[in-house]
DNA sequence: TTAATAACCTACTTAAATACTCGGACTAAT
DNA sequence: ATTAGTCCGAGTATTTAAGTAGGTTATTAA
């Protein structure tokens, strides 16, 4: 079982996409600005992102992404599993053949986890995100921050990135 | 957030000790041989055991390894908590500085993950784990294979193993 | 038509962690 | 004295994450 920054960057921009949906295609420029995640590795996660047909992308100038599904049906899990992070803790995928071809010791203790942990993830949709106050205020102050700015040159941009540290 | 063999071994060679309590003390050598794990990276798993005082040790001939408190007062989520495999989902530990010294938009997402985690393996004892149906199956099935075979040359159980595959 | 924009793709790199092995030192029972 | 055990440090192979770099292709707007 793993859960890391890949799957947690995954939800995050999949999260900026449910909350900017209804404003066309949003560029991974955008994301990567107002998440702070790199653009390349962005692009290396929507490939994942798009091959599980859970986005759509447009390309060319005002291209971007979109979300494929409406967002109350897409959840947590399904964007973490996308980008192959499995929240399975057995070792042996739920084989039951951890330890020579047999069940080891800790076997069910693992499944009961896995158990829990996909079924919390399930439970939770993009849409149930969107309307949290906690994410509404965070995704305020990162529009404030990231409008009206379109037409500072990079340099500006990292002066008031460091000025806000 | 990261669950691996290390976790998994670590609550596996606890839960060989709270199996055999009260047969004076453990030696690694024969929990290697019961779960399959290697005795060296045993070692080093058990030397943080020791550190977090899960375990005490007897040295020397007829020595080994013992649980520490009750078996009742001991949960899983202390014992993988001691050999480093954090069950924490968010990046930051909780501090909440994930972006830039800022919030970011899944944290307390993943702090509700971490508490879900957290409470469920926290809640679960070696003690609970001892009298569960699958735990006494796979035991029985190992005290039955590793018992009486004491006189056998390393490569008789070599040879038994494989044919066991 | 051309330039800009943005997706798309492949390959590489760095750093860290896992899951070991190996060799030896210390300790205590027989 | 020997042996069975813990204890300890170093080293290694493999994998993965996380990010760089450099390009190609599709689309729009000038």
């Amino acid at each position: 079982m793993r859960l890391t920054t890949k799957g947690r960057y995954a939800v995050t921009a999949m999260l900026d996409l449910a909350l900017h949906e209804g404003q066309g295609p949003i560029s991974l420029a955008d994301i990567s600005e107002r998440q702070g995640i790199s653009l390349s590795y962005l692009e290396q996660l929507f490939a994942k992102l798009r091959r599980n047909s859970l986005v759509k992308s447009v390309r060319g100038p005002g291209g971007g992404y979109q979300l494929n599904h409406e967002k109350q049906s897409i959840s947590v899990a399904q964007v973490v599993d996308a980008v192959n992070e499995s929240v399975e803790a057995t070792g042996c995928g739920r084989q039951g053949d951890c330890q020579n071809g047999e069940t080891c010791l800790t076997h069910h203790l693992w499944c009961d986890l896995s158990n829990q942990i996909h079924s919390f993830l399930n439970g939770i949709s993009l849409a149930d995100l969107v309307v949290r106050k906690d994410v509404k205020d965070v995704a305020d102050r990162q529009d404030r921050r990231h409008s009206g700015q379109v037409f500072l040159t990079a340099t500006d941009s990292l002066l008031a990135d460091e000025a806000s540290v």
